[in-house]
DNA sequence: GCGGATCAC
DNA sequence: TATGGTGATCCGC
């Protein structure tokens, strides 16, 4: 038996099997178990089972994913990847600018799995029936105190925007702070435990699970504790932190189950925090960018929702294990995954996230309510469609219940629809299946959202290459400046309001792209966005309006071209984004033109370079793209070189002594190219000596013009593409800093949330000699 | 548009 | 602790 195990343990499959099997210890909780035995007993209980060959089939099926994907990065060429890199960095930008730090959202998340612990620690316990509730009941009971708004997930988690609540309570007296311990209760837990100091943090698990649910009466803490002495009481403070103590304490001392929680600027975060003091711990994460990027920096993608089992399987054969590196490798990542991915990879990296919290409505149960809330809304949206000038044939209901569950239903027609008859034809076939669905038990929903997608609009049919219609459409084609200058705020506002009802960030920013014209309408007259996932479209609405914003105040400076870094005479946005690609292409012709010259030589070069000692990377090592890829994260990351294979070649090209952990920027990616073309010659690469023989010498006879001939002329800016006079890196560095980053960052500088230093931004890399 | 894959809970 | 099911969404065909 253990003979055989080894065995299993051995192949090939393993790494992938344990991952998809076994456990993770990487998730919060995880941390004292013994992995390994457990991974054994689970192994051995499963092996020759169907289950066992199944996740078999599945493992290799992931490992021919990462294969093909390896594939197609080796295909990728230079050029490809500074186009990318300076695509993506736009993209960067403009993430940048609408970086919304204002919100402060908060995740709460029950300490079930502890609780579960502690009853089998204390088997007594056992006879008492187990915790069951939800936190649709502690909305009821405490959460909506904070936010009436407050975002349940499943059973056992919620989401709350406590921004307001927060200006509300800076003027609130200690009396409305100040809450009490329940004597009554058997957790046997000290009172300095809740002291106001950070007790929280200290891990206690004082409490035993215990039953509560919707029936269990729950007075309210003052009438319960009225006549008790204010030794039982503690009086919470007006901070974020304090807020969520003061939560905490109060789930605490109604259900006897401790929570967890996260504080942050926006879900994504927020809910990533809640993991870090698990159990019965809060962390925050200021609201500053740098604290954003700071707790980003060393935190593994798998701790990222929505990075699962395989999508860190395949990240991880790129060298990408934590979010840093997803940062650093974001032109290649634009490259090999699809648009919503890599771009959500993106949104990840740099922190970005939900800031809004969807809204839902109070339960509507009858059929004809129902029907006459989902007229209301084709009404709505045909309103929408009309001004847009828009058609679509996809028509798509969307429906929460009083259990916050969400479906969507999809009904596609021949016909393009926009009126309002029209559409609700279609949604009142998709609402009277789901009504008839659960019949005889009435429909409770409390969330309905009508979508029209599929568009043909009538502006994409003639020729209008910068409308927004194509600025939206062409993810790849977003600049920082392609911003629809015609439209009003409002205009651009209304039209993206609409956003997508599948719940990410980005399938909204998608959404919009494609036009998606969707009115979701709650009670409230606002008609405030609705989605279960935590990334609300509201979210976007946001961004929009900032970016748009931003443009406006944009149209009225001079503007410097980010290519050429020339003043443009301009301010027409059309002209400018013209300019901006007629630059971009000039310069990559350039490139591609001096790079193709010497293309055999820098493969074989870069062929015969040393061998990888990344075992996750397999033959594809050896490719030009791979290496360059590395070589960007390891001139860009201090440390990098010693643990990924880059190594050899990084270092023929980098500074061999200090350097600062940073990123692959676009200048990076520049200089590399530059590197390339200009700085393998001995005298100027000043790197390590025996690697650069070999360098030299795979180069061989093959006597490019570009190794020969710049060796005895002149450095040429792979930016601006003129000939630099010096022969001194120094010179030369200080001209590419100029020249990449005059007018990016100038621009940003003049923002006062956005640092230039940080991992994302900065671009003061050097080669060579310093 | 459908089925399989991925992911969260 | 130790396994499975479900729902939503995404992706490729």
């Amino acid at each position: 038996m253990m003979d055989s195990m080894k065995k299993v343990a051995k192949s090939s499959c393993n790494d992938g099997f344990l991952l998809r099997v076994g456990l993770n210890d990487n998730k919060a909780g995880m941390q004292g178990l013994d992995k390994e035995k457990i991974n054994k007993i689970i192994m051995e209980a499963t092996k020759g089972s169907r289950f066992y060959e199944n996740e078999l089939k599945k493992d290799q099926q992931v490992n021919q994913r990462i294969e093909k994907m390896m594939q197609l990065k080796g295909k990728i060429t230079t050029q490809q990847l500074l186009k990318a890199q300076l695509q993506v960095d736009r993209l960067v930008i403009e993430l940048e600018q609408s970086r919304n730090l204002s919100s402060t959202i908060v995740h709460i998340d029950m300490d079930a799995f502890y609780a579960a612990v502690e009853m089998r620690d204390n088997p007594e316990l056992k006879e008492k029936p187990i915790a069951v509730g939800s936190m649709s009941m502690l909305v009821r009971e405490i959460l909506a105190e904070y936010d009436s708004d407050f975002m349940p997930v499943g059973l056992d988690e919620a989401y709350l925007n406590i921004t307001e609540h927060l200006e509300e309570r800076l003027n609130w007296p200690e009396d409305k702070r100040r809450f009490f311990f329940n004597t009554e209760s058997t957790t046997g837990r000290d009172k300095d435990d809740m002291n106001m100091s950070d007790k929280c943090n200290e891990r206690e698990c004082s409490s035993s699970p215990v039953l509560f649910d919707d029936n269990t009466s729950l007075t309210d803490d003052h009438l319960e504790h009225r006549g008790q002495s204010m030794e039982n009481a503690v009086v919470f403070g007006t901070s974020a932190e304090e807020v969520v103590k003061e939560i905490r304490f109060r789930i605490e001392q109604k259900t006897q189950l401790t929570a967890s929680a996260g504080i942050a600027p926006n879900t994504m975060l927020a809910k990533m925090c809640s993991d870090r003091n698990k159990p019965n711990g809060q962390y925050r994460i200021a609201p500053k960018r740098q604290a954003v990027l700071d707790f980003l920096e060393d935190l593994p993608i798998r701790k990222v929702p929505g990075i699962g089992r395989v999508t860190e399987k395949m990240l991880k054969a790129l060298g990408i294990v934590t979010c840093s590196e997803l940062y650093q490798q974001r032109a290649l990542l634009s490259l090999l995954f699809s648009e919503l991915s890599w771009r959500n990879f993106l949104d990840i990296s740099l922190g970005l996230g939900s800031t809004h919290l969807e809204r839902t409505f109070s339960e509507i149960n009858t059929a004809e309510d129902q029907y006459s809330l989902c007229r209301e809304l084709c009404r709505d949206l045909a309103h929408e469609l009309q001004k847009e000038g828009l058609k679509g044939k996809t028509v798509t209901l969307k429906l929460k219940n009083v259990n916050f569950e969400v479906k969507t239903r999809a009904s596609t027609v021949l016909s393009s629809v926009s009126t309002e008859e029209e559409i609700f034809v279609v949604a009142k076939d998709l609402l009277g299946a789901e009504i008839d669905s659960v019949a005889p038990h009435p429909l409770r929903i409390r969330l309905m959202g009508v979508r029209v997608s599929g568009f043909l609009s009538e502006e994409e049919k003639k020729y209008h290459q910068k409308s927004i219609t194509s600025f939206l459409k062409s993810g790849k084609e977003i600049g920082f400046l392609r911003l629809q200058p015609e439209k009003s705020n409002q205009e651009y506002f209304a039209k993206n309001s609409e956003a997508s009802q599948r719940g990410s960030f980005f399938d909204q920013k998608r959404a919009a792209r494609q036009l998606n014209s969707e009115s979701l309408s709650p009670n409230d007259a606002v008609g405030k966005q609705v989605s279960r996932d935590t990334k609300s479209s509201a979210n976007f609405v946001e961004e929009t309006k900032k970016v748009t914003g931003l443009q406006s105040s944009n149209l009225c400076k001079i503007f410097t071209c980010p290519v050429c870094f020339e003043e443009q005479s301009s301010s027409n946005l059309e002209e400018l984004n013209r300019h901006i690609d007629e630059c971009l292409n000039a310069t990559l012709i350039k490139d591609t033109a001096e790079i193709s010259k010497n293309d055999s030589s820098r493969q074989n070069t870069l062929n015969c370079l040393p061998q990888s000692k990344n075992e996750n990377v397999g033959e594809c090592q050896k490719n030009k793209t791979d290496q360059l890829a590395r070589t960007y994260q390891s001139t860009s990351t201090s440390d990098s070189s010693t643990n990924n294979s880059t190594g050899k070649f990084a270092q023929i090209i980098s500074d061999k002594s200090h350097r600062e952990r940073q990123p692959s920027s676009l200048s990076d990616i520049a200089r590399n190219v530059c590197m390339k073309q200009c700085l393998f010659p001995k005298r100027i690469s000043q790197g390590n000596e025996d690697h650069f023989e070999k360098t030299e010498h795979t180069e061989g006879t093959s006597s490019s013009c570009s190794f020969e001939a710049k060796e005895d002329s002149v450095l040429v800016c792979p930016v601006c593409n003129s000939e630099q006079k010096t022969m001194s890196l120094v010179s030369f560095n200080r001209h590419l800093d100029v020249c990449l980053n005059k007018g990016l960052i100038q621009e940003l500088t003049e923002k006062p949330d956005f640092p230039t230093k940080s991992f994302s931004m900065e671009n003061s890399n050097r080669v060579g000699l310093d």
